[in-house]
DNA sequence: GCCGTTTTCGGCCCGACTGTTTTCAGTCG
């Protein structure tokens, strides 16, 4: 059976090849917007077939859903086989190509018979593609260059490698005497767990002197574009990054504009045409009846964020929450969530020590938690079975018991130091100590780590036998997957998250960056039903202690609020919780 | 093809940069 992002990867190919093929502009953006939300749905497209809401998912209608089912029942869809007779399937290749369109392709395709990534390069290297028109050498050689970079990337980057080399170059304009102000805006500020380009905004008066020490920033592979107020390079690493200059007074508008999403700009700015008002990145233009905008009249520029959303009658909308999922609506009737910040957080639930493949010891570990501020920590060296990972046997499990009590009476006063364990979730679906080891411990973490491409019922099932088991508190980092390299377990989550909910099991939002799991859709979700969450790190040392800001960046595109987080609750709260669970 | 607190029909965002042009189309975000 296919899954979600399978069939959302037929619906972009779909929007590729209808606008190779000159279709309606609306109607092959449709399909990009499908594709777009299908990829990123917190349940099985089955799910919402099987429920008859298919429809209720935004951005797909009548005709898609048919498709949609289609592609369920069959695994194929008519439709796309008599376009791919039509238009060759891999001319989408070729729109990946920086620089290549619809158009291009077409051009390429219809004048030189080329359909494939490979045919294009060797035509660009023969010098055919110069004498097409539109095309020159120029052309030729920035296609050369752009299938160069395609082969050399290695798909999107994960947000934690991402963030502190935009936050490097961020901060090298900043020194520069022209910035007045700069600021990271695009998916990097709205946290997405991938990142494709980095978008950085500095505002300035003299944008010139600032784009020119721009594209020589050290590491610089490759500059795409060079303009006076916009530029774009390409750094040695593959990643992509856009810096945009604009003035003080247009702050505000700007950094709106650039940290998007698309979706959600182009939501807002038909709530500015209602209001009369063309919206771009540099003002609000007073338009006709018509939508024209009328040049004599004053425009209404913002410095700040909030005054955008102000004059358009809204609140503030936290970035994070900028997908176009609900979030304007909410706002509109001003029912949007008060977001989860990294200073609700005063406990971690989820961390190794020497024990196992940690770097420090429990006390060591208790210091630098308190010196992050926390309350308490419950340290979970990993179980018995994981022998890769030094995990514990019963008898090490007491013996660490021990040192906990001695790290407690030790740091009394300062901080609690519970003791817990991650469980193995077996291969076979057991769990990793028996009954009654569990019960003598503060907190069970049960995660799989082992025999992830089970199918699905298989993992199901272990998910669902660990949500049972009475004494298991937390399900540690669900969906197991590891960015880029290792993709989610493949699990029936509707049934997973109704056991949890059912059991009052907590799901974990993991804040390794590599993890960042229970994702963003999901962890909205578990909030949906009521199932605890907690943030934590999982830190095997004390730097990886620093990553909780990607767990809370997640949890607030989860619309997560601090309520629906165990280590925000107070100690008396949290112990209540765990003692009516025993 | 989708969508609706004006609408079930008639809208659907818009500017910078590039390379090719002599005034603009294509691409991108």
């Amino acid at each position: 059976m296919l899954n979600n992002v399978q069939i959302a990867q037929i619906f972009l190919n779909i929007a590729d090849l209808l606008e190779i093929k000159g279709e309606n502009k609306f109607k092959f953006l449709s399909y990009r917007r499908a594709g777009e939300v299908l990829a990123d749905l917190p349940r099985d497209l089955q799910a919402y077939a099987n429920d008859n809401t298919l429809e209720d998912i935004s951005g797909v209608g009548k005709a898609i859903a048919e498709k949609i089912r289609e592609l369920l029942a069959t695994g194929k869809l008519g439709f796309y086989e008599r376009l791919i007779e039509e238009v060759p399937e891999t001319l989408v290749d070729i729109m990946r190509v920086n620089g290549v369109g619809a158009k291009k392709a077409k051009l390429f395709w219809e004048q030189l018979k080329i359909s494939t990534l490979v045919g294009l390069e060797e035509s660009a290297k023969a010098g055919k593609l110069r004498h097409l028109e539109g095309m020159g050498e120029k052309s030729e050689q920035k296609i050369l260059d752009g299938i160069a970079s395609l082969k050399r990337q290695t798909g999107r980057m994960p947000l934690g490698k991402a963030k502190p080399i935009a936050e490097a170059v961020l901060n090298r304009l900043l020194a520069l005497p022209q910035a007045e102000e700069g600021a990271l805006a695009g998916s990097i500020r709205r946290g997405k767990t991938t990142i494709g380009d980095v978008d950085i905004l500095i505002a300035s008066d003299h944008p010139i002197p600032v784009m020119q020490a721009f594209v020589e920033t050290v590491g610089v592979a490759r500059i795409l574009g060079h303009g006076e107020s916009k530029s774009s390079v390409e750094m040695q690493n593959g990643l992509q990054i856009d810096v945009r200059v604009v003035p003080k007074s247009r702050w505000g508008t700007a950094l709106q504009y650039f940290t998007g999403s698309k979706d959600h700009n182009v939501k807002l700015r038909a709530l500015a045409l209602e209001k009369g008002y063309s919206l771009n990145e540099f003002a609000f233009s007073p338009v006709d009846a018509n939508g024209n905008i009328l040049e004599d009249a004053p425009k209404v520029t913002f410095d700040s964020e909030e005054g955008v959303y102000a004059f358009l009658g809204l609140p503030h909308i936290a970035p994070e929450l900028r997908e176009d999922s609900g979030e304007i609506e909410s706002a509109l009737k001003n029912t949007l969530p008060v977001l989860i910040t990294q200073s609700d957080i005063h406990a971690d639930l989820h961390m190794h020590t020497t024990w196992s493949d940690g770097t420090l010891s429990v006390k060591e570990m208790a210091l630098q938690a308190l010196q992050r501020r926390h309350e308490w920590i419950v340290i979970t060296d990993h179980s018995r079975s994981l022998g890769v990972a030094n995990g514990l046997s019963i008898e090490r499990l007491r013996e660490q018991a021990h040192e906990v009590r001695q790290a407690n009476e030790e740091l009394a006063g300062k901080i609690r130091v519970l003791h817990g364990t991650e469980m193995d979730i077996k291969a076979d679906g057991t769990l990793d100590y028996p009954d009654d080891v569990l019960a003598e411990l503060d907190f069970v973490i049960a995660s799989l780590h082992v025999s992830l491409s089970q199918p699905r019922a298989q993992i199901t099932e272990r998910l669902i036998n660990a949500i049972r088991n009475p004494h298991v508190d937390m399900i540690g980092h669900p969906s197991a997957r590891y960015i880029p390299d290792r993709d989610p377990v493949d699990a029936d989550w509707d049934a997973v998250f109704a056991e949890a909910q059912k059991n009052g099991v907590a799901l974990e939002i993991n804040s390794n960056p590599r993890r960042l799991d229970l994702d963003a859709p999901f962890a909205r979700r578990a909030v949906a039903l009521g199932i605890p969450l907690a943030i934590n790190t999982d830190a095997h040392s004390p730097a990886m202690m620093d990553d909780l800001p990607y767990g809370i960046l997640t949890a607030r595109r989860g619309w997560v609020e601090a309520k629906h987080v165990l280590n925000t609750w107070s100690w008396d709260a949290f112990s209540a919780w765990l003692t009516a669970r025993k």
